[in-house]
DNA sequence: GACTTGACTAGAC
DNA sequence: AGTCTAGCCAAGT
């Protein structure tokens, strides 16, 4: 998760997928409930790029902020993930999606 | 050990 | 494009 570049995002699956657990998307969420800080987990969405409830202190609107702080704006309440996906450690793009800045 | 729950997902309508 | 369903698997009760 750290290796998420900035200003890009990837999903629960995606990460599970990383390390090897190509069915524990959930067990990626429920290790995020000890996140340590200093992580990016605002960088991690689900699968249709929705920001989950269940998010750190307070609500959804922390996570929502620190993305759009980093040029991920939400569509309707969702992360275009046409556009922000992150396609992985080892398949990283060279240029990062366009956002302002 | 048998449910229930959950920061999920792919597929069907 | 939205909504529902079945599948998932570790943790909690």
């Amino acid at each position: 998760m750290a290796k998420i570049p900035r200003g890009r995002v990837a999903t629960y699956g995606q990460i599970a997928a990383w390390l090897g657990w190509p069915r524990r998307s959930r067990m990626v969420g429920r290790a995020l409930r000890n996140c340590p800080s200093g992580l990016p987990w605002h960088r991690v969405v689900n699968a249709r790029g929705e920001i989950s409830r269940r998010a750190a202190v307070g609500s959804m609107l922390t996570q929502r902020i620190l993305l759009q702080q980093e040029g991920v704006s939400l569509r309707g309440g969702r992360v275009p993930l046409s556009r922000f996906r992150w396609h992985g450690p080892k398949k990283a793009r060279e240029h990062p999606a366009r956002y302002g800045g």
